[in-house]
Parts: C-alpha cells; structure tokens; sequence
DNA sequence: AGTCGATATATCTATATCGCCACATAGCGA
DNA sequence: TCGCTATGTGGCGATATAGATATATCGACT
C-alpha cells in the first residue's frame, strides 16, 4: 500500500509552493546580500562597485549577486567588460523599508521601556 | 597599528542593522515556519495543533516556534498544560501576502510567454 | 596571437541548521 | 505522591552555505 499520510495531513498549502516563498525570504537572510541591495537602491552598479561598496572579496559578491539574481531581485547586464547590476523587483525595496520601519519601531519601543527604569 | 580597512569603505548601514533585518528574514526562509504562520492566520493554536496540522514532529515545531517566537512574529502564552500560539507583528501577513502575490505574478507571466510557443 | 582586466566558477574549510531521537520539565488529576 | 499529558531541550548525523583561494572565461587592446 503507499503511504499517503507522509506529507501534512491539512495541506492548505503546497510544499512546492511555500519552497518558493521561502527561497525568496532566504535570497533576503544574509546581511552581505542586503549590503548589496542597499548599495544597488542608489542606482545601477557595476560588480566591481558593488566589490569595493561591499568591502567583500570578489568572488563572493559574485556569488552573492548569482542568489540574488536567481531569486529575481537583481538583474545583471554584460557591457563589455564589465556587468552592470540593478533590482529588477520593485519588492524589495517595499520589504526592505517594511522591515525596516517595523524594527525601528520595536527598538524604540523597548528603549522606551527601559527609560522608564530610573527611580 | 589599528586596521581600520577591516570593515566595507562605505558603511551606510552598520553590520549589527543589517545582521537584525537578515535575522527577520532568516526567520521566513523555512518551508515548514511558513506553515506554521500559515496554520496560525485562522487564528489561535495550541502547540498540539500545530504538530497535527504541519505533520512534522513536535520536537521541530517547538524548535520553529521559538525561532518565530524569537523574531518577534508569533506570541505565547501558557494555559495550563498546553501552550498556545498567535501571531504576533502584523507585518508577517502583510509580507507573505506581498511576497505571494508577486510570485504569482511571475508565474502567471511565464505562463503567458510559454504558452506563445505554438507554432 | 598574446596579454590584461573584469567577472564567473571550482574547491576547500568552518559553521549553521534541519529533522529525528531520547530525555527533561511542568501542570493536572487519581 | 504517582502517573499522564503537553511541551521544551540537548545530542546526533546529514546537508547547506559563507568566506577564502585558485583558476577559468571572456572581452578589449596592441
């Protein structure tokens, strides 16, 4: 018989699918790839830019742009020699000052909190 | 001598914000943490539930919960023996909400230029 | 062709994390 | 107090990934 119980029983939501938000979260959950998006939000940037920007090695910038690209949030460009970078998805800028603003808050929340220790 | 050219030339961001927004992130990077928030936006669950409805173990779902817990996303509270769990920070609707209806977007668009394909 | 500069890729090591297991802890009722 | 149930925690093996180094590729220039 096949064992049809392996997977979630209330399977709202596909595997597959919530594999590809996921990823998306993922591309998003490493400080050096959102210094580069940081640094690509001021324009587009070539990736020795993005090198010296990041103050990583090349390789790795590389690397990391390869992620960013596969999750759709950066596209990249040969001109000549060079490759020239951009977001491609306006998401990311929406996220990122989502999230932003939100932890902004929280901290100011907590100082606040803490402010009111002093007897 | 200090090496002062330790860390990236243009730090617009420090490492410790950036490291707080990747940690946000981390935390939706999982499929099976997207089910849990998933299950939760019906509403409360206790951990019990949870197990039940993600099909994974609980050891696990008490692990995931905690790293949510962690990020700030989802809240407990003990009722006598059982635990139970909501979601915490708005926002966790209002991104998976962006994130999905943006890969749905693209999906249907690659649709679309596949199905030109018919000669 | 030969060389140089910009970028991508391969490989390695260290570290992080997932899922599984066993066990620990803590309320609650008999 | 004892045992049961719900949940948290620590250890283990397997896998993934970041950073570093070396090397390959590719276009431009002479």
């Amino acid at each position: 018989m096949s064992k049809t119980k392996v997977t979630a029983p209330t399977k709202v939501l596909s595997n597959v699918a919530l594999e590809l938000i996921a990823a998306r979260f993922r591309a998003l959950s490493e400080p050096m790839r959102l210094r580069l998006l940081h640094v690509l939000m001021q324009g587009e940037q070539t990736v020795g830019q993005l090198v010296e920007a990041s103050g990583s090695g090349q390789a790795n910038v590389s690397k990391h742009l390869a992620v960013l690209r596969d999750a759709g949030m950066v596209a990249m460009r040969k001109e000549g020699l060079t490759t020239v970078c951009a977001i491609s998805d306006p998401i990311v800028h929406e996220l990122c000052e989502m999230m932003c603003s939100r932890l902004k808050d929280e901290m100011e929340a907590k100082a606040a909190e803490l402010s009111r220790f002093k007897p």
